[in-house]
RNA sequence: GGGCCUGUAGCUCAGCCGGUUAGAGCGCUACUCUGAUAAAGUAGAGGUCGGAAGUUCGAGUCUUCCCAGGCCCA
């Protein structure tokens, strides 16, 4: 067949890679790669966790979904038979924020003024279109998926699964309805989940916070108050108890004319904040638990929502208050606080909740009824100074909840919400978790704790676009729960025909016209308004997607998955919780055997990434900046436990070490096979691909690489490390530990470009095509289609650009497309582990021959005398013997000692140390000195590893009285690493001298050659100018010369100027000081 | 207060089963090599592996405690 496609080596990534999606849509390769394995029988089950279908795609969605594909396209190969289906996750609050702030609404009265039907229709339309926004972008970035097939949390298939998993629950008595203090933004009117508030709902703000008096008035303590401070004085109208800390010791006080009672430990702290005048008088003090039961008169008892609970004001003990700030003395509103309620209910107190469901005061209230909780604060002021009940009002600055939509300050609120008890479920999710193999493993341990910690789930929100809930509450005080639209058709006695017309999607308002009549008392059952829980949205889909009650069959195919992805920080309580619950409830079972997790995307400073600090990046413009392997690539190799620091320069680093020197050994192959006319069909080492050319699939298997086939020991080498690379990468993958896959490849590459391919170079170079030729050519090509396989999973589009062009358009009966190959197999018989720790001992010794010369300033092309090794293990020394004339080419040295031969390469210099000595002996020293430098280095060394006293010359000295450094035996250079050690003999004798600087010439020639735009075959005549003395030097290896350049005529020693001739290449080369040589060059 | 994670070079991080004298990349400077050139190599370095104690022939690695930071829960 025909010549490789040249390879540019000033490739454009991101255009190769737009010309790749194309040729792949072209040519059906997602769909064909989506079949390979339809006839198989071992499955490998993926759950996709579903997509928020919001917005576009950012780099940090990128990332995950590059694992997704990844390990799908690694199963794949391995010949798994797979469903490819990615989720959307289109319901919840999510959509509907987003959708709010496109329409310009400000509150939940906007949304009811447009219409409830409308607003969800814009929700629903907004999810087509980002769902279809990002199917393209994951196109983009390679990712080989179903999208034609891809769920939707919305589908009326999800939600009717809810359903039923609710009615499950319900029949087990599970669902029940409770009240519950809530954080409420009142502007938007609804609920907040704590998660919402944690993620970044806290602001710095200063409230007026006033300290007052509760006045006792149990006998005994009469004209005694209780001194309390409060943040919110709002909640003020709602006290219903106060509280004390019972180990604390609380002071009696008298100040500014009356008793007040606080914790004694904040008595100069509240002098400081003019809480107390100078003047406060202690005057005893009491245990907290004496305080406890004492009874109060409430600020606001005169209010009639006060009348239920005027006889419950009375002194509570909690051991959560604190002395920190504050008085040691908490008012408790039950109504208007989440840890209130719950003190509350443990003491039996009736909770007064003050406002609706917009922050304003509810009847009842008197002066407050109908004023919203934020405008109260000075009508509270005012009245608590009329009743003389106000001490004083201080600014206090602290982090306080608040909107993350708009940022109003939160209140909490009492509220009616669907909750399931988890008590009979957690114990199936703490089996299930355990069975579960977590990635990283301390997943496990994070999950188990929050299972812990968990209390009911709280299914319900106030809002409009989600899953519609099939409670139906009657007013009787009986509630029930719908499995099912069939159950809904059955029961309903209003509004089905309607809703059928609407086309029977469980949602809101549609269905909301559809009553049932109550199985208890036969009245008329409107559906409760509330909608779903998101994440109940999305723990469903292991049931809903793979047709758990559609076909029961298919589904335990499936079902478990094997594997699911999601980045953990918040999943533990989200999605993997959710999944965990359903899974438990419907069959209590795992949801998915292995869970892979990973951490949070920052930019490059480790800053978090936010889209309002700019410093986010969107995923299209780092496809079209960076292209998609380098970024890929930049993921795979991260550890996934920690958090990931991206952006451009990242990117560029991952380019230039990975990248470009593997697309610089591909150019480098092509350039040359193409050169010598070798094509695949010349390689010997027979195609270890899943398909066959011959018949004889077993032919790599059976492969002996036969010096008699020209094979060397570097080809050995480099495919030994080829097969170990697939076992380890095998090994990885299968476990799911992908750095090390990926720094395996990272390591080879490294080794192909710096060692194989550069000891190689001569052999591709030189003009016969003999088999030691043709088994360099078969080696790399090996090597670089092998590679396109196993990097096929990591960086789709660099490997199908290598393989097509290596393989698939060379090779009869080859796939055409990399994505449509099997996963390489390790042939363990290729995998010689002499011949690597040989190699490894090599390039070791070699570096540090290189150092030792770069010390010594002597360049490599001038040639030395001598390299000595100090190796440390038995096995290093024979194979030094081996590596010999390696080492002797990579150090251009003649002739290679082992170190042990000649009595080891450093030795010791001993000096005094003369901070201590300096003191002691004064003019002395010099003496010291002399005789140190006299005796014998290595037995005062000796004496001083043995801390002995060093006698010499009549001086005694200690042994940190001498300092002991190692050095290089005289005449050579020396590095060292690790208990290795390499040195060059740095004396140059004439002749090695004469050698350098014919050696010299030729590289300048070549130079010249390379500037002048001379073809690498193009023959040249020759004309050098210089002293006698290099003219003989240079005629001693004037043969080397001719070869190296390609010269037909040469003239040594002439005079350029006497030929008169009009060269236009010249070069100066300064030899030395003396001497200079100038080489003039013409093509023939 | 409870749980989990992290702490290794200036920065970002490896160090997978406890095993020689702890590594890489980046950054800085200098040098070398070069018909793979958006290259590549080498050097200068830089470390009480957060601290202490313990187990062990041997600890960055295991155990306990402490310190600091992060996350989750309360």
């Amino acid at each position: 067949m025909s010549h490789f496609d040249s390879v540019d080596p000033k490739v454009d990534f991101v255009a190769k890679e737009e010309e790749i999606l194309k040729w792949w849509d072209d040519n059906d390769i997602p769909a064909r790669y989506r079949a390979l394995n339809d006839d198989k029988e071992k499955k490998f089950s993926f759950i996709d966790g579903p997509i928020t279908a919001n917005n576009a795609m950012g780099v940090h969605h990128a990332w995950g979904r590059t694992y997704k594909d990844l390990f799908l396209r690694f199963r794949n190969m391995q010949g798994y038979k797979q469903r490819f289906q990615n989720g959307f996750d289109g319901q919840g609050l999510w959509i509907e924020v987003e959708v709010e702030k496109e329409m310009g609404f400000k509150s939940k009265r906007d949304i009811e003024a447009f219409g409830v039907g409308k607003f969800v229709e814009e929700c629903r339309k907004r999810v087509d279109r980002f769902a279809e926004r990002i199917a393209d972008q994951s196109k983009r970035l390679g990712y080989f998926m179903d999208w034609d097939n891809s769920y939707h949390t919305k589908s009326d298939e999800n939600n009717y699964t809810i359903w039923h998993f609710l009615k499950t629950c319900a029949d087990k008595g599970w669902i029940y309805k409770g009240r519950d203090v809530m954080p409420w933004c009142p502007r938007c009117g609804t609920g907040l989940s704590q998660h919402e508030i944690v993620t970044e709902g806290y602001q710095d703000i200063t409230h007026d916070s006033p300290y007052l008096k509760f006045p006792l008035i149990d006998k005994g303590h009469e004209g005694e108050n209780l001194l309390v401070w409060t943040t919110t004085p709002w909640t003020l109208a709602a006290n219903v108890a106060a509280a004390v800390n019972p180990e604390y010791t609380y002071a009696k006080v008298e100040d500014r004319g009356s008793i007040i009672y606080f914790s004694k430990s904040l008595f100069e702290s509240l002098k400081k904040d003019h809480v107390l005048t100078d003047e406060a008088k202690l005057i005893d003090e009491v245990k907290g638990s004496e305080l406890v039961g004492l009874r109060y008169k409430a600020p606001f008892d005169e209010l009639p929502a006060q009348d239920e609970v005027r006889d419950q004001h009375r002194v509570l003990a909690w051991d959560e208050v604190g002395e920190d700030e504050g008085t040691g003395i908490v008012h408790t509103a039950p109504g208007a606080g989440a840890e209130d309620f719950k003190l509350g209910n443990e003491n039996g107190l009736t909770p007064i909740a003050p406002l609706d469901q917009n922050g304003i005061y509810i009847e009842g209230f008197g002066e407050f009824t109908g004023k919203s909780a934020a405008d109260v604060k000075d009508m509270v002021f005012d009245s608590l100074k009329e009743k003389g009940l106000l001490v004083r009002v201080n600014k206090y600055t602290h982090r306080y909840p608040v909107c993350w939509r708009c940022s109003t300050e939160l209140v909490f609120r009492l509220v009616d919400e669907w909750f399931i008890n988890m008590d009979e479920i957690r114990p199936k999710m703490e089996k299930a978790t355990k069975e579960m193999n977590w990635y990283p493993e301390f997943g496990k341990a994070r999950e188990l704790d929050w299972l812990k910690n968990m209390q009911d789930w709280m299914i319900s929100k106030k809002r409009y676009y989600g899953l519609a809930l099939p409670i139906y509450a009657c007013d009787c005080g009986h509630f029930e729960v719908l499995g099912s639209q069939e159950e809904l058709k059955e029961r309903a006695v209003e509004g089905w025909d309607e809703f059928e017309a609407s086309g029977a999607s469980p949602h809101r308002p549609w269905i909301d016209g559809v009553k049932i009549a109550c199985s208890e008392c036969g009245e008329t059952v409107d559906r409760v308004q509330d909608v779903g829980n998101a994440w109940l949205d999305a723990g469903i889909v292991p049931f809903s997607t793979i047709g758990y009650q559609s076909d029961p069959e298919y589904w335990k195919e499936w079902f478990p998955a094997d594997w699911i992805s999601e980045s953990f920080p918040g999943q533990f309580r989200n999605w993997f919780y959710s999944l965990i619950v359903m899974a438990a409830v419907l069959e209590d079972s795992l949801p998915a055997r292995n869970v892979f997790a990973y951490a949070l995307m920052r930019d490059e400073n480790g800053a978090e990434m936010h889209k309002s600090k700019g410093n986010a990046i969107w995923f299209e413009e780092a496809a079209d900046k960076m292209g998609v392997d380098v970024m890929r690539w930049t993921y795979s190799r991260h550890n996934p436990a920690s958090n990931l620091n991206f952006g451009y320069k990242t990117g560029d680093e991952v380019r230039r070490q990975f990248v470009i020197p593997l697309w610089n050994i591909y150019s480098f192959f092509t350039t040359y096979a193409n050169l010598d006319n070798w094509t695949p069909a010349d390689c010997t080492i027979p195609s270890s691909f899943g398909f066959t050319v011959d018949g004889d699939t077993n032919a790599y298997e059976a492969l002996i690489m036969s010096t008699d086939e020209g094979f060397s020991e570097l080809d050995r080498w480099i495919l030994s490390e080829l097969n170990q690379l697939i076992a380890k990468m095998t090994d990885n993958l299968e476990s799911w530990q992908l750095p090390y896959a990926a720094e395996a490849v990272e390591q080879f590459v490294e080794d192909l470009s710096n060692w194989y391919v550069r000891r190689s170079r001569r052999r591709f170079w030189k003009t016969e095509g003999d088999k030691d030729k043709n088994a360099a050519y078969s080696t790399l090509y090996t090597c670089l289609t092998t590679l396109s396989r196993l990097l096929a999973p990591f960086t789709p589009f660099i490997a199908d650009m290598m393989y097509r062009n290596l393989v698939a358009e060379r090779v009869q009966h080859a796939p055409d497309s990399v994505h449509l190959t099997s996963w390489p197999k390790s042939n363990t018989s290729l995998i010689d582990e002499d011949v690597m720790n040989q190699t490894r001992l090599a390039i070791k010794l070699a570096s540090l021959g290189r150092s030792a010369r770069a010390q010594s300033r002597l360049k490599v092309r001038q040639p030395l005398g001598e390299f000595v090794a100090e190796v440390r293990h038995d096995w290093e020394h024979l194979a030094l013997a081996k590596i010999e004339n390696v080492l002797k080419e990579e150090l251009n040295v003649k002739s290679i000692v082992n170190a042990s031969e000649i009595g080891g390469l450093l030795g010791f210099e001993i000096k005094p140390n003369l901070r201590i000595l300096g003191p002691k002996y004064g003019k002395q020293i010099g003496e010291i000195r002399n005789a140190l430098q006299a005796a014998d280095a290595d037995e005062i060394a000796r004496a001083v590893e043995a801390d002995e006293t060093i006698s010499i010359e009549g001086f005694e000295l200690a042994s940190n009285e001498v300092l002991i450094e190692r050095v290089a035996l005289e005449g050579y250079a020396v590095a060292t690493d690790a208990g290795y050690a390499g040195a060059v003999l740095t004396v140059v004798s004439e002749e090695l001298k004469a050698e350098g600087t014919a050696r010299e010439v030729v590289r300048v020639i070549q130079n010249l050659r390379k500037t002048s735009g001379l073809e690498i075959s193009d023959r040249i005549n020759l004309l050098i100018s210089c002293s006698e003395d290099v003219t003989s030097a240079l005629m001693t290896h004037v043969n080397y010369i001719v070869e190296e350049t390609l010269t037909d005529n040469i003239d040594i020693g002439v005079v350029l100027s006497d030929h008169g001739i009009s060269v236009a290449s010249t070069e100066t080369i300064q030899l030395d000081d003396e001497n200079k040589v100038i080489v003039a060059l013409e093509k023939v």
